[in-house]
DNA sequence: ATGGTCGTTGCACGA
């Protein structure tokens, strides 16, 4: 089983490039983040002539996640399960793919450390945690994907030196991302490579992606259960290439 | 040399 995260920034302004890779890498699973589509605009027909069952969760113009499934998708969820105020972005989506709790999430930016749209990230993040723990079990297969918008060390990013004091790498995020990952996860691609220097992220200015200046914000946590599963991960970094892409790649993941 | 590009929408803003 195929397990993918991307962000594809626009689904309309993507689509062609999605099916092509789809057709391409096969994943049975996709967790998809900022389609920027209202769920009546979502292609869930183009997917289904590849194969692929569907859920939307979006709100047009911004955010935006998806899953598509080619195991099944059942229970579907949208935003959190935790009787609050919903949260005013479409930012997850959980659905049971081939017998995996599954959710595509994408976490806010941050913008900048004394931005308020960073408490908001930090608190949502606080959120997702209560989320997996109330509605899942850390011994059940769960895996939680996406745009975290967070990298987890200083292997995910090239100079960590030049990153103080501005979003993606600041001890509060990180702290976060850690406190979600205790309650059962593994960062499934740094269980296969322990070095730095492969990234999920280029911004699209100033030629960062061919100066390999990215980052690893892309991750596919999963639950030990689904890692005794795992042989394999990559980030598809030709995904990056070429003309009109994303300015992400998408993240794999195969299980056995 | 400290910018640079996209995608949205509408004549800026978010990433």
């Amino acid at each position: 089983m195929r397990i993918v995260t991307w962000n594809v920034n626009s689904l309309k302004a993507r689509l062609e490039r999605v099916e092509a890779w789809l057709d391409e890498a096969r994943p049975d699973i996709v967790c998809m983040q900022e389609t920027k589509l209202a769920d009546d605009a979502f292609p869930a027909l183009t997917f289904q002539a590849l194969g692929y069952e569907s859920a939307h969760y979006g709100q047009g113009q911004w955010n935006g996640v998806a899953i598509l499934s080619r195991v099944g998708i059942s229970d579907v969820v949208v935003d959190f399960a935790d009787g609050l105020p919903a949260d005013p972005d479409a930012r997850i989506i959980s659905a049971t793919c081939g017998g995996i709790r599954v959710s595509s999430v994408y976490v806010p930016n941050g913008r900048s450390l004394d931005n308020d749209h960073y408490h908001y990230k930090l608190q949502w993040m606080e959120r997702l945690r209560n989320h997996v723990a109330a509605t899942c079990d850390p011994t059940a297969d769960v895996v939680v994907a996406g745009d975290f918008n967070i990298a987890p060390d200083d292997r995910d990013v090239v100079d960590p030196a030049k990153l103080v004091d501005v979003t993606h790498v600041s001890p509060q995020e990180r702290a976060a991302l850690m406190a979600l990952e205790s309650w059962g996860f593994t960062d499934s691609f740094r269980h296969f490579y322990d070095q730095g220097s492969l990234y999920s992220w280029w911004d699209y200015r100033a030629g960062d992606f061919h100066k390999g200046n990215g980052m690893r914000i892309d991750l596919i946590l999963a639950t030990a259960s689904v890692m005794k599963r795992a042989t394999w991960s990559i980030v598809d970094r030709n995904a990056r290439k070429g003309t009109s892409p994303s300015d992400h790649a998408p993240v794999l993941l195969d299980l056995v």
